[in-house]
Parts: structure tokens; C-alpha cells; sequence
DNA sequence: GATGAATGAGTCTTCATTCAT
DNA sequence: TATGAATGAAGACTCATTCAT
């Protein structure tokens, strides 16, 4: 399996530090090969072309991210814990990788339609995580019968989003994860009502 | 005045369809041009060069936008009512020109970094807008008096375009205006709530 | 008869400025018709293209200095008194008119193989004043009888052009007159020798 | 070093070549890399943009010529021997290579400012050949003592650039080596002079 | 005669990808 | 596996000239 191979986190790990430091148009291949310290080529034995590298980096890196909320959710018992959770783990993985949230709220949104597609595919399982959470408080009472899942969610992500990109937009120079709990508690209010 | 004179609009107009049809990376001057019904050479009798267009159109579109909003919001005189104006007309306006909902959505969000600071900038007037409507309605009560306006500010724009978008992304198919209500819905609860 | 037109000269004398002043490849039309005080469809009145203002202005300029050269000469009985009239005037004209020493000594040089052609159509005239002056001195005897005149020529012509040449570039920051009796003294030991 | 790699003289000569064939406007980097047989893309790996082959040329093809001039003055005792020896060199390399001589006379005059003072730049090294040889003639009384060193080297490459320049617009239809004596002798009587 | 808005041809450079070694 | 030299397609912008008024 190639993505066990040393090479193939290198070359992920390079393209963060190079996107993240140059921008989505400034990384070229040759730039994440060489902090990657491998030849130009070497990247095309590991990656079918550069989307794909960008497309493993966000799988990869949103895996990774998605199985650690998952766990820290695990042990808790009530949704409203749950999002609390969420939101805190959220912010504070973010906040402990500046260069993957620069990569994340920024760079690869200038990538094309189609890459964000598949970048968007990626988010679908975050996105079910947190309509997990939702079904799982309205049958336990803690969140309105009637709230709608769906725009629920649209509110809970694009509120984070838009939490965390302005605080990347501003180079990141306030405390991200102390304002998870604001967050949370406007996110269950709207909810929790009816 | 430059902005006054016809070819400005039709060069505006016919960038927004471009764009709309063919992506941001598809967008040639040339395309433009043609679109327009003009050469070349007289987009740059009109424009300083290909992103003082795109400037321009959403400087155009945008400003038009938050002005038609502001005269809606005008005749209403409760914070909660203005919201519900608001989500109303962004999403009424935006469905009903479907081209610039996809060019502001997904399109100009490729754009390199400087270009998207100066999309700021437009928003800023935006965002001041949000602003007031929360400042007011914390004043007179309808919202809870520890709101942190700036939170409840992103979680408001932040809903709505995650709504918007996502909206976009499934090519439009669904009614946008529509959903107003529950959206309404979800933000003031988050704003009432303590 | 156009060349005796007030805008005629104007748009000459408009062309010298603009080409001293911005360079050669930067003397765009519009610029020349802006310093002349004209539309930029008006300088089509008055020259066929953009070539034609140039050579015009060669013509022009060359014309009278030549004119001017062969006035100072008639006075004169010897043919070295003749060329030390011809380079004092050469070079105090050229130093007399700043704008116009930039433009032939180092912007017109600039123009294309087909210009320069007809530039040395002009130059001719001067050229067979230098070999007049040549032959009437080999005939009485000051110069060497076994003189050739064509490199002769060559020798005072491309003497004196170097010697404008460095000034030029120097920004004209000495005097260029001072020099002629020292070029003069050169030229006639060369053309007196054996 | 890239300069020792055979692309880069390919590039260079193909450059020189494409110029003297087009002119210096129709020399397209793309002109050149077909002449040269490689990509469009290749001439970028050795050059930084298109100006730098063309003072990379001018470096490449006069630092050679002034070499092979040092070299023949070399054997040589006096500097009457020595101004010989460089005119007919200088006279022969250029006949020798009718397609560099196009370009040094001709066509590269037509660059911009900028480029011209980088080929100035190159040129001081020959400029202070010829000084070295009138100095030098000065010492062991060849030449006039109160002759003005500056005044006449700008007479001695005015002349021979003069010289040269007119053969060349005249298609190098005659034999240009055989004028060396006769220059040469123009030159040195107005150097021994006074 | 005079205007000036409109035209449209023409070119340097970048960079993802390949393939001979 | 790994290399890195070579490839070649693709696009924004300028400016001399025209022509309807």
C-alpha cells in the first residue's frame, strides 16, 4: 500500500507547509517535491497528478481529524455534550495546526469546482457526524422535534467555518478555542427552541 | 463617469454569465469581450485590467444587494422582523439571478488572496448591517443581553451562506426562499437565548 | 501645403518632447497628440502613419541643421577652417537643443531597419557636404592627395557621432563645444597625413 | 554551469541567427527555440527571460571577440602595431561572421535603454583596450603627448563602428578587411599629430 | 477640418507532466 | 524505485489606426 510508504506522508506533509506558506497558486510541484526532499518526478510515483495530492491531503488530514472528534464524542452521553465537544475539539485541532487551517479555510477553497466537489465529498462524513448528534438530541428531547436536520447542520458547520476562518483571516492572533463555548451555547439554543 | 456609460454594465453583465457558464479559470478576457459584443481592447477602456472587473462586478452586484436589503429592513421596526427581511431578500435575490448566485457562491471564491480581501472590503458593509440589527435588538430586548455580537454576527452570515452554497451545490433544484423561515428560526433562538 | 500648417509643426515639435522625454518605445501617439494639443485622429491629418512623424521630424530638424552648416561654411575659404565650423556647429546646435540631441543620438536609433533606411536617406545630405569639403581639400592641397574620401568620411562622421554619443549618455553634464578644436585637430591630422 | 551545457550555445546562436535573419522585432523566443531545436519551455531553463539571452549573446559573442583581440595584440611591441592588429581583427571576426555582425550593428541597437546599458557595460572592456594601447603610445612617444586620451578613443571606435556600420548597410558587398590599413593609417596620423 | 471611442492582432512566460537513464 | 531535463499549451494586455459624428 502506498500510503504506508514514508515517502507518501513526506509529500502530504511538504504540500501543507508549501500551500500554507505560498498560497494555493504559488504551490507548485516542483516546490512541494523539493520540501519534501524528493526529485520532481518521484511525486507521480505516488500521486496520479497534483489534485490528487491535494485531494489525499484532505482526506488524510480530515480523517484523521473526523476519527479523533468521534472518539472524544464517544464518552459522552447527551448531544448537547456531544456538540460541545465538537466544537471545542474543532476549534483547539485547528488552532493546534496553524499551517492545516490556513491549508483548510483558505488555500484549497481556490482550488476548482470539481476538486472542491471532491473535497466536499470528504466533509460528507463530518457532515453525518453531526446529523448523528442532532437525531440522536431530538429523540432524546434535548433539541426541538421539529428542528430540521438539515439546515440545523448547515448552521452548525457554516457557523464554525465562518468562526474559524475569521479568526485565520485576522492571522490567528486571538485565542480560537476559548470561544467554543459561545459558540455552543448559540448553536443549542437555536436547537433547542422550537 | 465611467460606471454610467452602457458598455460598463454589458462588460459587468456579460463577465457574471462568463463566469457563471464556464468557471473562474475559464473566464478569458476574450470570453468576456465576446459575450459583451465588444473587442478586446475596449474591456481595458473600461476596466484597468481582468480583476478590476471582477472587483467591480461584485463592488456592482453586492452594493445593489445591500441597498435593496437596507430599503426592505427600513419600514420594519423590530430587530427579529429586520432578521427575517433579511434572510428573506438575500435568499429571494439570489435565486432569482441564478448566474451570480453560482459566480459568489463558488466562482470568486478561487480567486487569488488579494483579490478575496477586496471582496471583503464589500462585504464589510454587509456585515455592519448584521451588526446593527443585533445592536438594536439586544437595546430593546428582543435579544439576550449577553449576545456577543460579533459570534452571533458570523454565525448569522456564516448559516446563510452554507445555506446558500450548499444550495448552489445541488445546482439550485430545491426553493431557496423557502427555506427562509426555519432559518430565521434557528438564528433567533440563538440570539434570544442567554 | 500641409507642412506649413501651424499643427503640423506643433505635432513635430510635440514628437521631439514626448520621444526625449519617455524613450522611443514609449512615445505612443496618443502621447505625441496630447503634448501637441490635438486629437489623436488629427495627427492623420497631417502624417500618413506613425513612421511618417519620425522621418518628418528627421527631415525636418536635419533639414535646418544641414541649412544652417552650409551658411557658416560659405563664409569660409579653407577646407580645414570649413570643418572646424562644421564640427563647432554640429556640436553646439546639438547642445543647444537638449531634447533633440536625446532623440537622434540615442531614441531614433531604436526604430526599426526600415526607418533607419530612410534616416540615412536624410543623412546623405550632410554626408556629401563632409565629402565636398574633402575633395575641395585634397584639390588645394591641404589634405593628402591620397586621401580616400569615403573613409575619411567615415572617420569624421563616426567621430564626431561618438563623441555627441558619450555626451549624451553622460546626461550632457560637460560642455560639448569646448571639444571641437580638439575633435577638429584630430580629423585634419588624420585627413593630412599621407 | 549552465553556460558550459551545449543548449546554451545552441540557444545563443540561434538567437543570433533569428535576429539577424527577422530583426531584433521578429525575433520571437519561440523563432529562437525552433532555430535552436528545443522548447519553447527548454530556453527558460537556461535564460531568465528573453532579454537576458540577448545580453547573455552579446556577452558571449563580444567577450570572445575581445579575448581573440588581446591575444593577436599580445605578440605585438608597438602600439601603432597593436591599433593595426585590432582594426583588422575586429574587421576580419565581423566579416567572418556576416550574421553577428547584423546583429551588433544593426539590430541590437534597436533594444531598449535598458539593455543597451548592459551592452554598454560589456563594451568598457574593449574601450579600455583601446586606452591601454594609447596610453601606452603616449609613453614611448608614438603618439602626440598632449593627446587627448578619451577624444581619441571615441575617434577610434567611432571610426571603425562607422566603417563597419555602413558595410553592413551596404549588405557587405565589398571586402571589409582590406580597409583595416587605410583606417588604421587614418588613425594613427591623427594620433601622432600635435 | 477635428474628434476620440472603438478596434483586434500579436507574444512572453509558467508549470504540470513525461520518460530515458 | 528514483531522477530531473525537457516539453508545449495557453492568455492578458498594448497601441497604431479608423471612421462616424
Amino acid at each position: 500500500m502506498k500510503k504506508d510508504k514514508p515517502k507518501y506522508r513526506q509529500i502530504i506533509d511538504a504540500a501543507v507547509v508549501v500551500i500554507a506558506e505560498n498560497g494555493y497558486h504559488q504551490a507548485q510541484v516542483s516546490k512541494i517535491a523539493k520540501q519534501a526532499g524528493v526529485a520532481d518526478g518521484t511525486i507521480y510515483l505516488y500521486f496520479k497528478n497534483k489534485e490528487d495530492i491535494l485531494i489525499s491531503l484532505f482526506q488524510d488530514k480530515m480523517g484523521h481529524f473526523i476519527e479523533r472528534i468521534e472518539e472524544q464524542i464517544a464518552g459522552k452521553e447527551r448531544a448537547v455534550e456531544k456538540l460541545l465537544v465538537m466544537v471545542e475539539s474543532h476549534f483547539t485541532m485547528l488552532s493546534q495546526d496553524r499551517h492545516l487551517a490556513i491549508v483548510t479555510q483558505l488555500e484549497l477553497r481556490q482550488s476548482n469546482k470539481e476538486l472542491r466537489l471532491k473535497i466536499n465529498e470528504v466533509l460528507k462524513g463530518y457532515l453525518s457526524l453531526v446529523d448523528k448528534i442532532l437525531v440522536e438530541g431530538k429523540e432524546n428531547g434535548e433539541f426541538s422535534g421539529n428542528l430540521e436536520t438539515r439546515l440545523a447542520r448547515q448552521m452548525i458547520f457554516g457557523t464554525m467555518d465562518e468562526v474559524v476562518t475569521t479568526w485565520v483571516m485576522n492571522d490567528q492572533k486571538y485565542d480560537l478555542p476559548s470561544l467554543a463555548p459561545s459558540v455552543h451555547q448559540l448553536l443549542i439554543s437555536g436547537c433547542k427552541a422550537d
